[in-house]
DNA sequence: GATGAATGAGCATTCATTCAT
DNA sequence: AATGAATGAATGCTCATTCAT
């Protein structure tokens, strides 16, 4: 109804608030009226959407994972012919997030750090870190299959790996203003660095 | 003399206590009043050797260059023979450090994010970077000179994906407890994917 | 009608759920939400039925005056030959009232400590108060015409002791579980001073 | 030594005003930050000594029970010379509470249906019984043996009686403002119904 | 050097109440 | 007759900081 869809866009609304806000000034520094007042709301009706404080960053959690899963699936690229092209995807929607919205990776920042301790934060964390090893298991196994990587790879270590050094460049650019020219750069070096690894 | 000494290991522990409780409950978590209850005196004495919070911190940002500098000089080590085995060095340094004080990247990070919104605590992170930047480079041009690295290597652009990946491993291996085994293969990786990219 | 009759049930509904909620939290643990959680109804729809919260203990405090009376006339107890059988029904009916149900006279306390500062509430606890005397003096003035109870009484004052010995019974009984063999035994021992006290 | 003594004085302090306010407005009314306004100190000050609003009424709690205490202990009045005495300065101590300050019994009130959802509250009102019960006993078997009451009595049963009419005497009295003669009167009569009731 | 006492400013949260629909 | 949404005004509590001793 459309009563349920108001109510759906408020609570977006107000989420999307508080990760602008936890950009900002990081979890540290969120605080429920400011949140409130940015909707140019009372601090009680923020409360009549998100209850508690942990339930607004509940909230700003699953917009994250939200975000990631639909930053891979760029409708304007085209299917990757084979596993190397795919690879290459996953390098240049890392780089065009990074440049585009450097921000996401300081929440994802600090909500890993926040999910040592909170155990709901932490369980949205592992499903994210699943469905990327997964990915990337399933890319290189396809090119072992194709023959564009070499056979006698460990594709797990190599999956592992790959998201260590993406969670590295992720970090190196979010945590200052980086131009986007290094950003490049440094995506292009270690994309460049991994296919020499996997390739035959 | 004895009085300065003296105060200088008051300053010292109190500062290690304020890092264990970073490393406990994050920066979100560190309290004025409990790191003095820990020390067992009383906060306007922790007051008086840090007047304030922020002060405190910037103890604890100054004790982790100070770490990251000491633990790469590991006296025991031989000293490289070339090129090649000072970045195995650099690599081995990672992975005992992360195996025997993953705490210390916690913390590594929380200062990181922190560092955008303190100048004072994001000085000494640049410091770092710069250190750890001239030591990359150093070897890579060492290596090029030894014909051991190859001659078209773009040095910096390598010591800054050196150094991502290497603040990727950091960060996969602090943020959640992971066998020691986990994180020899994964940082094993990545060294023998870096040879492979410098190597000739 | 039947449309004011449902809405007579509707709001002697809710007086009961916010009675129930008074035994088990106190006045002092009422909540108007909760009272309509309970009925499964909106709080705004209470707030049709008893515009305030005051409204609503209005509307407890009636419901024990109303149940105080009927208490009285258990239509299954002969009608008493004498004065002195009169009396002992009183603590009779007093110790089945605190056997059955003991919660009746926590909200009574309740009540009583909120007269002090509210008014509409005093007012019923008066009535209440004036009714009982009233019942007593008649009994005992029966009694003394009957030649049951001695002639020197000083009705008034026996009233009001009586009065006051039941509600420490009462208080005594309810503030605690108590076994009923207990309350059975104190009523008893009360009853028969009393009577003592009454007789020629 | 002076600091401790004028920590204890403050704490004295601060809970009298807790008391005075609990009189006035009950414990639903009772503000932790009125409490400090009425002693001309902040509300964190307020919080340095009492932590919580439990403490403070704990305090509250405890007050009472010292008061309750020193209140039978009225050095001016002579050692009883046998039980009808001692029972008889009973009465007289609570005519004279209830004269002095009905307020006190007030706070009981509050405290006794308190303590059914607070367990601190609980057994300080249990330990006051205890001590009220065991006093009363001690009385009653003194009285027997000296042979002014009579040998038959329930010891125990009686005991519980006098309590549950003390009781109730002290709410009539508490409860609305009463002149003082209509106390001394009601008083009177409970205690000479109690006296024909336990001598011989 | 060291501390007990005190505080201002702020925080998440609660709750009865209101009102357009 | 009923309700979802919204709110003002508190409320208990926290915490870094200050200062006289």
């Amino acid at each position: 109804m459309a009563r349920k869809a108001r109510e759906t866009d408020r609570r977006r609304q107000l989420v999307e608030i508080a990760y602008r806000q936890i950009v900002a000034r990081g979890f540290e520094g969120l605080r429920f009226r400011e949140v409130a007042a940015e909707a140019g709301i009372n601090n009680a009706t923020l409360a009549y959407y998100f209850p508690t404080k942990e339930a607004l960053i509940q909230g700003v959690s699953e917009l994250l994972g939200e975000r990631l899963q639909t930053s891979q699936m760029h409708g304007d690229e085209p299917t990757p012919k084979n596993a190397l092209e795919e690879l290459r995807q996953v390098f240049a929607g890392l780089r065009r997030r990074l440049t585009e919205d450097p921000s996401f990776f300081i929440v994802i920042t600090e909500l890993a750090l926040r999910a040592r301790r909170d155990p709901a934060v932490e369980s949205i964390g592992e499903q994210r870190d699943r469905f990327w090893v997964r990915r990337l298991v399933r890319i290189l196994m396809r090119g072992i299959d194709e023959g564009v990587f070499r056979g006698d790879l460990d594709v797990l270590a190599t999956a592992l790996a790959l998201m260590a050094q993406m969670r590295g460049i992720a970090q190196h650019a979010a945590m200052r203003e980086r131009p986007a020219k290094e950003i490049a750069v440094l995506v292009e070096t270690v994309a460049e660095q991994v296919e020499r690894w996997v390739g035959g």
